[in-house]
DNA sequence: CGCAATGCTTTATAAAGTCAAGCGGTGTGA
DNA sequence: TCACACCGCTTGACTTTATAAAGCATTGCG
């Protein structure tokens, strides 16, 4: 309580970023395999590209998934994303739930 | 995988109760003791009052908190918030964070 | 070719959260 | 006694955030 919230509190942070919409359902997501940005945004249900697109950006900046850009044969330009070992800690939280 | 989100996913449901802003760093608060309205709004760290007022209702509509009205010695009011045994049930979840 | 799906981006709008002030009440100190 | 700080909240204006809907370039399929 004292030693505070707005300081360095880590599970104050991790609870910041947990609680924006749709991470945990990303994270979660993601928990049972890779998928690509449409794909996700299907599982994931209801979100929208906007708001996904930004998640996934503010996700991979804090590492804790990343993308990949698969390109198969040529030019099929396929986005993949994936918990990082980071994200996949996250496991134990959905775990909990 | 397909249609279990819209349905009845307990784990989407609870996941959907638990980013609403502010709300696990209720439920992390109140694990460490009860406390009044102003009280909690302190110890969560920035969310104002009318945010609060509403977290707090929906998360006594869902029975993860109690409200308790104290009148200690005749008049005064203090209102005292404090988990339930669903609510105590998130400890798991705040310790995986 | 026509049409679906891929991964996004853009723009306008709706919803959610926040600030700041204030209300009735109480208890504390000057 | 009377101002003033604290309690639990409510209100209203304002800002931030998410959303739907559309669109774009590319690819693959029949």
């Amino acid at each position: 309580m004292s030693t505070e919230h707005t300081g360095f509190c880590p599970v104050y942070r991790a609870i910041g970023v947990l609680q924006e919409k749709w991470v945990l359902h990303i994270v979660r997501s993601l928990l049972d395999g890779e998928k690509g940005f449409n794909e996700l945004a299907r599982a994931v249900g209801g979100c929208n590209s906007a708001t996904l697109t930004q998640r996934l950006e503010h996700l991979e900046a804090l590492q804790i998934i990343s993308k990949r850009t698969e390109d198969s044969h040529g030019k099929l330009a396929r986005s993949v994303y994936s918990l990082t070992p980071a994200g996949r800690q996250l496991q134990s939280v959905i775990d909990a739930i």
